[in-house]
RNA sequence: GCUCCUGUAGUUCAAUGGAUAGAACUGCGGACUUCUAAGCCGUCAAUGUUGGUUCGAUUCCAACCGGGAGCACCA
């Protein structure tokens, strides 16, 4: 509709003899403005010499001799918006568009063809998974699920930092440690939690006594090169607590990734890279160190090659960037990370270009806030920190002392009680825009009123609810509908709930698109509060499940928040 | 010091340069013994300051004030 209203209003608008660069047709902010608006007679009316309201005026008056199918009106409002309204009947069949595409309503083909990259959520082994990290998965999946749904063929990298200094200061920090290294006896848990105790220890210890410097610098030295047996046994062990505990969170978080990488490895290629820059003339020498010379480009100066030779994690980046493109060719790469590396990121991706021009214009860095505490910034440095697991379990533990009195089985509720949880958390997140810091407040984070994600599953489930009670009631509520009833009521846009869900639910694939494009999956979450909403509305209103283009609704309705849901990465129950 | 980000109701967040700046929480007030009240309806309440560009600015530009992050051998 909006393609056909554009080319109509350039017709127009060309047959008065003006050119317009480019014409947006757009939804009105508030429905009562009507379905779709230009603001074209605002944009021309200096060039045309005439006041927007009397142009918007002979516009319209034009647009009326077309009558465009479907348009049912087109005003003019006060500074010069022209106005159009769209038959109810339209909508009937975009609700039909639903029940046909079912769980691919909303996908496009935008990127049919292309392979994009995407690496998201670093974490370091021998460090605490804290509630930082559940922040980066759910922001990586929700953008990876998004690409999906342009169609491209999309990989998940994971890369994650298993050497370097916080690794020697875990080793170091062992031997501050008053309880015994775990055995097999220990669960998984205990023995992740030993290593986040011995990072802090160590790391406080260093910031303490910057004389043991040398020595740390030494373990450091050990674990690339592996030439210490103690040291390799201790390391191996960890890391592969760390491995298996980090699998455990992804499982729970409902992400997976096509494959990891570590810094392990991208250090040689790293190291390799450097020195081919180095002779290319790309980097340069100084103070024993190898360096990129950023100023030229407006950007810092950093460190690739320490003066003792060992790479630093620019050095490593620039490795990986490489290793990356040799697993998957991509068009597209993007790294997901915090915006405190944003300049980081200007850093090497400016570097990787020079050294690596195929590259060009094929990397992007999208960056999102940090998880903050209401003390500061989290640091498992000083062990200041939320563990992940900890806080999703309390989260399910609330959630399931609202579940009490509902009548399901404990398994079910189990399940389900981990669904809402997992909603809550997510939800908070993606609901707001991307780049901004998110201040965790535990009392608000647990609660599951309001704007929030089981907001929505609730929507979702009470629709599933009406659903059933139609077909109890004998309703065959699939896409047919619309050959089965006569629509002869004339709804007021305004006042009319059930036509506000129908109108909200057309502009679904308008929502995904413009999510896509910016990156920006809170598009999605804002859509899915005000579309719950609107249905909450509709449900307090009418009777549905006597009512079959009603069940028609709100079987789209479900399908809609299901697949926005999914492209957050969040789960809707069949009942809560 | 330099660079980047940021400032919207009491609080947490929205708003491709557009119409009366939207929600949620909190407060106050309602409806309902009909499909799940984690819900619905109403109400109080906000663009840091001063200029500029524009038909039109929360949005773009400048300055100031406030908050955050990053800046050489850590990751």
């Amino acid at each position: 509709m909006k393609e056909i209203l554009r080319d109509s209003v350039n017709k127009v608008v060309l047959g008065m003899g003006l050119m317009a660069p480019s014409i947006l047709i757009d939804y009105p902010a508030e429905m009562s403005h009507g379905d779709l608006y230009t603001n074209v007679a605002m944009t021309l009316a200096k060039t045309a010499g005439k006041n927007p309201f009397d142009l918007a005026t002979e516009i319209a008056e034009e647009l009326k001799k077309l009558s465009i199918k479907d348009i049912t009106s087109i005003d003019v409002v006060r500074p010069g918006f022209i106005n159009f309204s769209i038959d109810d009947s339209y909508f009937d069949k975009s609700v039909k568009e639903v029940l046909h595409k079912k769980m691919h309503y909303g996908k496009n083909e935008s990127m049919k063809g292309k392979k994009i990259l995407i690496e998201h959520t670093s974490v370091n082994p021998f460090k605490v998974f804290h509630i930082g990290h559940i922040m980066q998965n759910t922001i990586g999946e929700a953008l990876s699920r998004l690409m999906e749904w342009t169609s491209a063929d999309v990989q998940r990298f994971c890369y994650q930092g298993d050497v370097g200094r916080h690794v020697a200061l875990t080793i170091y920090g062992l031997r501050l440690m008053e309880v015994p290294f775990p055995s097999d006896k220990n669960s998984l848990q205990e023995k992740v939690n030993f290593l986040g105790q011995a990072y802090a220890k160590g790391a406080t210890y260093f910031k303490e006594h910057p004389e043991v410097a040398d020595e740390v610098q030494a373990i450091n030295k050990k674990v690339y090169e592996r030439t210490d047996g103690e040291v390799n046994d201790v390391y191996d062990t960890g890391r592969e607590w760390s491995l298996e505990y980090f699998e455990e969170m992804f499982k729970i978080l409902g992400s997976k990734f096509d494959r990891y990488f570590f810094e392990s490895q991208s250090a040689g290629p790293g190291v390799k890279a450097v020195n081919e820059g180095l002779s290319n003339g790309i980097f340069e020498k100084s103070d024993g160190a190898i360096i990129f010379n950023g100023e030229k480009y407006g950007i810092h100066t950093d460190v690739l090659i320490t003066k003792v030779g060992l790479p630093t994690y620019a050095a490593k980046e620039i490795g990986l960037a490489e290793i990356k493109y040799n697993a998957f060719p991509y068009d597209t790469g993007i790294t997901v990370t915090a915006n405190e590396q944003n300049d980081f990121f200007k850093l090497t991706i400016k570097a990787i270009q020079l050294l690596f021009p195929f590259l060009e214009n094929k990397l992007k860095h999208v960056s999102h806030g940090m998880m903050k505490l209401p003390e500061g910034k989290m640091s498992s440095r000083t062990g200041d920190v939320i563990a992940g697991r900890d806080f999703i379990d309390e989260t399910v533990a609330s959630v399931l002392e609202k579940m009490t009195d509902r009548k399901m089985s404990e398994d079910d509720k189990k399940i389900v009680s981990e669904e809402i949880a997992i909603a809550a958390i997510k939800f908070s997140i993606l609901k707001q825009t991307l780049g901004k810091d998110i201040v965790f407040d535990r009392t608000k984070a647990l609660s599951f009123e309001g704007d929030s994600g089981p907001y929505v599953q609730y929507s979702f489930v009470r629709a599933g609810s009406v659903l059933r009670k139609g077909e109890e009631n004998g309703f065959v509520i699939d896409e047919n509908f619309v050959d089965k009833v006569e629509r002869d009521i004339v709804v007021s846009i305004t006042e009319n709930s059930e036509s506000v869900l129908k109108r909200l639910i057309a502009r679904f694939p308008d929502v995904v698109t413009r999510a896509q494009s910016e990156y920006a999956p809170h598009y999605v979450s804002q859509y899915l509060l005000t579309l719950s909403g609107s249905f909450n509305s509709f449900y307090a209103s009418s009777p549905i499940a006597t009512s079959l283009p009603r069940l028609a609704l709100t079987k789209a309705f479900q399908y809609t928040v299901h697949n926005a849901m999914w492209l957050l990465g969040i789960k809707v129950p069949k009942e809560m």
